[in-house]
DNA sequence: CGAGTTATTGATTGTTCTCAAGGTTAGTGG
DNA sequence: CCACTAACCTTGAGAACAATCAATAACTCG
């Protein structure tokens, strides 16, 4: 009974979600989207549970449902959240061998979750799914590096006032899938979580947000964000998704010096 | 003439040094190993040239020999090294479609690269060599985001003071492959470099680093760095590398709560 | 309504940045 | 061998940004 229950749900569920954590549709054949809408859900994580401890063996997992957060303690209590899971976003489909987690995973709102072990079996044997997942993750492992890296970019030169603009820019990409992404969106994370996103402290997250409020660029409440002025706000933070495909030229292995004078700091 | 030349002096490399691109030599065979021996090296890039452009289309490279940095420049001059490149560290192997880099590539030291072309040709054909360059990437990509984990710890909730220890520990343990890693390693990086992978002023960097130096814990003199009480430093930035493989228990889906009242911020 | 979380405010302290100058070192050519 | 140059490192003073401490207000949910 419990286990159709959940099966149902996990068949009901957009599968065009499921997908996300390859990437998107495109690639995807018949037989890796039956496996996708055959994978089971787990009990839901309710806001504020561990849903992975750092150091533990990470089990396959992709995200139906709500936020999630990857994040690190420091002994002191200090703590750093890395990056969000939202609807979409897979745990643990590396293909090597099983391996322990850099950090922990806690749930921000209730999480939905499914059981990923299947796609991982289709990885390891040969048929038509395999070379799509492999790819699709490929893919998704790139989108992932993209965000850690603007993450980096973030904390090491943007002023408190920038990486709020820079991460709620981010964040508005990855909640609206429609295109164009909406200025509104659903936004669950309180001041605590952004100071922990942007590392700062939490009072003065809330005066940054009062003063991007005052000039109208941005307000959140309710768990809601709105970004009044696109423009302005990509101007501040020099943000560029991962739609920035412009530019670029050949292939190009060794120009001239560019090191001298480049540092401000 | 010059081919000859270029690819005789990849066959002297120490094919150990190419094999680190795959996360050491326990997965690789027979097959495996002949396609690194005879990959060709490219010409050097000197120290401070351009390798990759950001936004350019990233050829297949596996540095063999010095250091090159990961970086991106605001348009106002500020600069934000990600990371850094050192032997065996690997560049555009990903197996999706041809894509633009995230980053810039720069020469830290003069660069020794070769074209790992054959390895990607490698991993689109069924053979043996597939399977364990396919594996071997994917153990090392999770190096790699380890790296760029504890890089936005660093940024995000470290001091000045932690920053430069828990770099030099991470730095420590990828330039020493000997085992136990050596206190004293080499260590190109100037002040300069420094202040833009911590996100910190140069003259910031430069009074921390006398500090260090006056604690006796560590010291940066003649591009090398000499870490001269590694409990103590390792006690002051809690930092663990990939080699933590304690702790942790069984899967663990769900936990009970762990939020409330975790931030110090 | 009441308890707990989340948001706001003020005052103060502290870390880190900026600007500006001087010193050191290593390499280069005469 | 020495003057010269260009990186690189060091130092001081002042300012800006962000953290901390402490308290109060607003919201949310059962």
């Amino acid at each position: 009974m419990q286990a159709q229950s959940t099966q149902r749900w996990a068949r009901n569920a957009n599968h065009e979600v499921l997908a996300q954590a390859f990437a998107g549709l495109d690639g995807l054949g018949e037989e890796a989207v039956e496996i996708l809408l055959g994978l089971k859900a787990l009990a839901p994580a309710a806001a504020g549970q561990l849903i992975l401890a750092e150091h533990d063996f990470s089990r396959p997992l992709i995200v139906v449902k709500g936020w999630a957060a990857r994040v690190r303690w420091l002994s002191d209590g200090r703590r750093q959240i890395f990056d969000f899971l939202l609807p979409g976003d897979a745990l643990g489909l590396g293909r090597g061998a099983d391996h322990r987690s850099p950090v922990a995973v806690v749930a921000i709102t209730a999480v939905h979750l499914v059981d990923a072990q299947p796609v991982r079996q289709a990885m390891q044997q040969q048929g038509p799914a395999r070379v799509e997942f492999i790819d699709g993750l490929d893919e998704k492992a790139r989108l992932d590096e993209l965000r850690l890296l603007n993450q980096i970019q973030r904390l090491g030169r943007h002023s408190a006032y920038e990486r709020i603009c820079h991460l709620l820019l981010d964040l508005r990409e990855r909640c609206g899938r429609s295109d164009p992404a909406p200025t509104v969106f659903e936004m669950p994370l309180t001041q605590e979580c952004l100071s922990d996103v942007l590392g700062l402290s939490v009072v003065h997250v809330n005066r940054v947000l009062q003063q991007l409020r005052r000039d109208r660029l941005l307000e959140i409440r309710g768990g809601f964000a709105a970004l009044n002025d696109l423009q302005a706000l990509q101007d501040i933070c020099e943000f560029y998704g991962p739609t920035k495909r412009e530019l670029g030229s050949q292939i190009r292995v060794v120009n001239g010096p560019v090191w001298a004078g480049a540092s401000r700091s």
